[in-house]
DNA sequence: ATGTCC
């Protein structure tokens, strides 16, 4: 009998797979209709999966999910004493920085050559794409320094903590050994302060209603932190007696050797990632300034892929520690969780970062009182609708008509119309265009009618920088 | 996601 088949709706943007079998926990999942519809039995089973693992207390899946490894991407699993790897996956801590530029309105980024030029000035400062390539311009980072930032993350880069979800995350030094992974710490230090490949971007946005303009860039911990998952994948199936083909089903006890070592380096590639998001800004920042004359600011930095040990809302009114494993999932704090006490978000929540498409644009959440309801997390983004190879080859017939698209679509942001989406490859790349995601608004508007978070800002793309 | 290969 097929898993799909025995999921209940409990309300219109709320669906449950009661527990079976070996499940620790019911699967809540944040679909409506539409969203439910489209989603596969595969990937019902593999939430089936990820709920069997020892120590799992619950388990989500936002409205953008799909098939992903060992977990659903959208997934969120909460545990007691239990580390999943593929609850952070292979880009540990990827994530994505929001940049404001008070000093630009509409009006002054209307002219698509001059945001040409600003496309230009980035990639010149910034290294995009595959590898080690850095740019002529790069910072310049000691060894000495990276090896803070795997202990200190952006603290190391003295970030202040508020324009952070963890500026840091605390590194058992007694645990965390460097030499234990080589071929991690030989990529750490030429590829810090850059954005990588796959659906890693630099973009320019303005926002829909105010005509303020944005950067944002999603990116996360390179090949340090793709060497580290992969090496706990590959010593977790072996402690667990798994064949390697089924490493990413691996799980570890956190008080367990392998567990400790594994959530030290996990959380010294997280503070990786949070740093390189930091550094990164430094190019746009002198990249804006050489074409806008204007400033940026960072407004807020926040993960999608990272396991964290917080406070967790209990249904009855009661909070207890666990770990959140958040994979292609954003942590969603409302306002008064102990977690924010103390800090500036405290009496509104913390923002939810959520890019979308190159083509649709991202959003700017803030989460609410019902955020209780779905472990304190919202969706990544709006969810692939297609492979990379199958967009590759069903898209090429039209790429012309996507290319044009691009160059052309004309939006009303904050009153000024601005035509296109200045790119900084040739063609639009077939696996990142628009037509290959779930539609965002659709996704978000989920997760307002079941009081889980509300959009604040609503930001369109009118400059992208793709890593290829 | 990833020098696309334990």
């Amino acid at each position: 009998m097929s898993y799909k088949y025995r999921v209940e709706t409990h309300s219109p943007g709320h669906r449950v797979l009661p527990r079976t079998g070996e499940m620790k926990a019911e699967v809540h999942a944040w679909l409506d209709d539409g969203l439910f519809e489209a989603t596969d039995e595969a990937l019902w089973q593999q939430a089936a999966t990820a709920a069997a693992h020892p120590g799992v207390k619950a388990i989500h899946l936002m409205p953008d999910t799909h098939l992903g490894y060992g977990i659903p991407v959208g997934g969120v699993v909460v545990t007691d004493d239990v580390l999943i790897q593929a609850g952070s996956g292979y880009d540990i801590s990827c994530g994505v920085i929001y940049l404001e530029v008070p000093g630009l309105h509409a009006a002054d980024i209307a002219d698509p050559e001059k945001r040409r030029r600003w496309v230009d000035a980035v990639e010149l400062r910034v290294a995009t794409g595959l590898g080690d390539h850095r740019p002529p311009r790069a910072r310049d980072v000691a060894y000495r320094e990276v090896q803070q930032i795997f202990r200190y993350g952006a603290q190391a880069l003295g970030v202040p903590a508020e324009l952070c979800e963890r500026h840091y995350i605390e590194v058992d030094d007694a645990v965390f050994d460097e030499r234990r992974v080589p071929r991690a710490r030989d990529r750490a230090q030429p590829q810090l302060g850059s954005v990588g490949g796959g659906n890693h971007f630099i973009e320019m946005q303005v926002d829909r209603d105010s005509g303020a303009v944005w950067v944002m860039v999603h990116c996360g911990s390179r090949g340090f932190g793709w060497q580290t998952a992969n090496h706990f994948f590959y010593a977790g199936a072996e402690l667990r007696g798994l064949p390697k083909k089924r490493r990413e089903e691996s799980w570890l006890y956190r008080d367990e050797p392998l567990g400790r070592a594994y959530w030290a380096h996990h959380n010294a590639a997280a503070n990786y990632a949070i740093a390189n998001r930091h550094t990164i800004v430094d190019g746009v920042r002198e990249a804006t300034r050489a074409v806008f004359d204007a400033e940026v600011d960072v407004f807020y930095e926040i993960s999608h892929n990272l396991v964290q040990e917080e406070t967790l809302l209990l249904p009855d009114g009661s909070t207890e520690r666990g770990f959140v494993h958040r994979k292609g999932a954003t942590r969603a704090f409302p306002a008064g969780h102990p977690d924010l006490a103390e800090t500036k978000w405290a009496a509104t929540g913390h923002p939810c970062l959520v890019p979308g498409s190159m083509l649709a644009g991202a959003a700017i959440l803030y989460p609410q009182p019902g955020a209780a309801r779905s472990a304190c997390s919202v969706n990544h983004g709006s969810g692939r609708l297609m492979a990379r190879g199958q967009a590759r080859r069903e898209l090429a017939h039209i790429h012309d008509e996507i290319d044009h698209e691009m160059r052309t679509i004309r939006r009303a942001l904050g009153g000024v119309t601005v035509e296109g989406i200045v790119g900084n490859t040739a063609r639009t790349p077939l696996d990142e265009c628009g037509h290959v995601y779930k539609d965002l608004d659709a996704v978000l508007a989920v997760l307002e009618s079941e009081g889980i978070a509300t959009v604040a800002h609503r930001l369109y793309p009118v400059a992208n920088i793709k890593g290829v």
